[in-house]
DNA sequence: CATGAATGAGGTTTCATTCAT
DNA sequence: TATGAATGAAACCTCATTCAT
């Protein structure tokens, strides 16, 4: 069988993927240099092409991987939470430790949401956009639900996930700004109870608190 | 009097500025190239360089343009305006407009808010920066004010300045997302709407109302 | 009469001349740059090239310039001196006097000399070098002439001549290199005394110390 | 072992260098360009830079790949030769046949050396001038060794040696402009008499015909 | 004659990508 | 598969020179 090898080699794209990762982030996508990935990879740049089409193709799967890893919380705990209002907490304890360990690359997305032409990582056209709206969508479907069980006032349901997603960032870079002495869940409540304190004036007040 | 001279040459500096705003727009920092700019303003690369030391430079006048342009505004109706609630709802009109004529150039403040490791356009270090945490400081002294008046109740005023932030961007997302087919005013009126909502909850719901 | 106007371009020219002169000793022919000249003659760069041909022209002018200054006074208390060994001294004296008011100017003839493909300033080819060869030329013929009136022993004499070039080079360099709190005279001095010297082992001792 | 490879980058280095010195020595640091080198050693541009990090630091190793084939020999019999005389005449064996086998780039010492502001080669600040400056030193101790020995009268050592330079050079630059139809010995006596019939002068006369 | 803004060729340098070993 | 030397396109930037005013 030819396990081992198999085994291996996922190994060794698994650690190109963190090395990148860990550069990108510390140096952006266009600064960062495929060699010092590689150096980072303690593999040889010629290596990395044989896991990867090119440095976007490589930039892309790191996105999918730190997605990967998200994706299945989220489903468990977001999408697979039947009350819309537990389903939002455990979306922002979600994106905040998420943020935490990623370091803010999760940053990535917003940068490359729709309508940002600030500097557009060239051109992963559909890929990352995809996963993002994907995303989105996922999150809207949450408020939709929430609506629907009349927890929450009518209200496009994008616009409300934008808005989190905004108080999250915004957050974020407060705390990136403040360093991190605050422990993860002094975080975590901080950004629940803002993000509840803003949708408390959406949704009826009674609703909200009986569903707490 | 060689003034026509000199308001020609005025005139050829913000002919540059235009044409290397719309092409960072386009195209990002790291892929807008000089040639293009040039191209753009219809002059040659030697002539941008007789008017900017080099393209950083050009990038951060560009960025100061911007700025200047937001600032008189700012500082007239937001500043100046002694009701802490009406500073930020004239704030937030300005705010949309100027994302509305720049079509996100803002952006590039929260890029480089404090904390955004992703695609650090090479060292703007402290000039743009510096900018964008004063204008930061003014906001958040405009919440701190409120707080006097006993308008909001007790908050981190930065803490609310960065949400702010986050809700307006997220909205700009969510236009330049839709297509810029809604009139401004309704777009204004939806985040002055989502943001009092978020504030309301922060302050006695009186206040804000009296206020209004 | 336009005589005054004719007056008046010589001495724009030889503003322009001086200026050229310092800004080529203190930053070299490559580095030197058009506008540095135009800026230190309180020239516009254009008006440069009313006079100048172009970068070339200019340096090889201001070759010619302090070429001429010398010449004058070579002429009379080198060419013009019969006895041999007083006109070497005057040679000297001369070359040291020079030496210093062009503040290593000099040196230039060095390094275009023949033989010297080191930093060709670009293509003077034939002037320039022309210029230094009838100067060694004549320095050769005085060296000659000791040798016809039996004052120095039979060598050859251009050879005689670029030791002495080699000394007094060497002799500036070290002065350069030790600041120059000594005066003058002590200087001049000094490599009169070095290369007579040497002059002395070549000539029989008889024979100079007469026409000394 | 991976030797075959290490023998074979080194081999490039060394073409590499050994191209650059040819065309630094034809047409000059400044003229000299990447592109002209990199033809010359039949590699690409991108090539020299992953030997040398850019045109300067390889101008600077092709100076000491010069000074390193001289430094081996100038220990063996300069500084480890202890009579005084011999050393100088070692010297100059020495020196002519460098001036010989690397066409006069041995000049770039000179035309660095303290004082020379002409056409500096930017910014090798101090470690060509370090070169060159501790070369003088070693020759410098020898002639206080020679005074110490009283082979030669008392004088300032760091003169003699400029002076030593200079009748070098200027021989070099003789023989440059006459073609190399001399043989090599030929040359190497013509220096050592002259520079020998200036020491002498220097020098008490019996004390030097002694050691010889 | 004086000006200085405009030009653009040409230089240096970087770095993603390839390919022979 | 792993390597890393070689490649060369493409970017930024400089500066001598021109020319309309």
């Amino acid at each position: 069988m030819s396990t081992r090898k198999e085994r291996e080699r996922e190994a060794h794209r698994r650690d190109i993927l963190d090395a990148a990762e860990k550069v990108f982030i510390l140096r952006g996508f266009h600064k960062a240099t495929v060699e010092q990935i590689a150096q980072e990879a303690d593999f040889s740049v010629g290596t990395l092409y044989n896991f990867f089409k090119n440095k976007e193709e490589l930039y892309i799967e790191v996105l999918e991987k730190i997605t990967e890893e998200f994706r299945g919380d989220f489903e468990r705990n977001v999408k697979g939470e039947p009350d819309a209002v537990r389903a939002l907490e455990n979306l922002i304890v979600l994106r905040v430790m998420h943020w935490d360990s990623h370091r803010g690359f999760f940053r990535i997305f917003l940068e490359n949401a729709p309508g940002s032409q600030m500097d557009p990582v060239p051109a992963f056209p559909e890929r990352v956009r995809e996963m993002y709206r994907s995303y989105l969508v996922e999150v809207s479907k949450v408020f939709e639900r929430g609506m629907g069980q009349h927890v929450f006032r009518q209200a496009d349901p994008l616009y409300l996930t934008l808005c989190l997603e905004g108080i999250t960032n915004a957050s974020a870079a407060y705390w990136a700004q403040h360093g991190t002495n605050e422990p993860l869940e002094a975080r975590i409540e901080k950004v629940r109870d803002a993000f509840f304190r803003w949708i408390e004036a959406v949704s009826p007040p009674a609703g909200v608190q009986e569903s707490r």
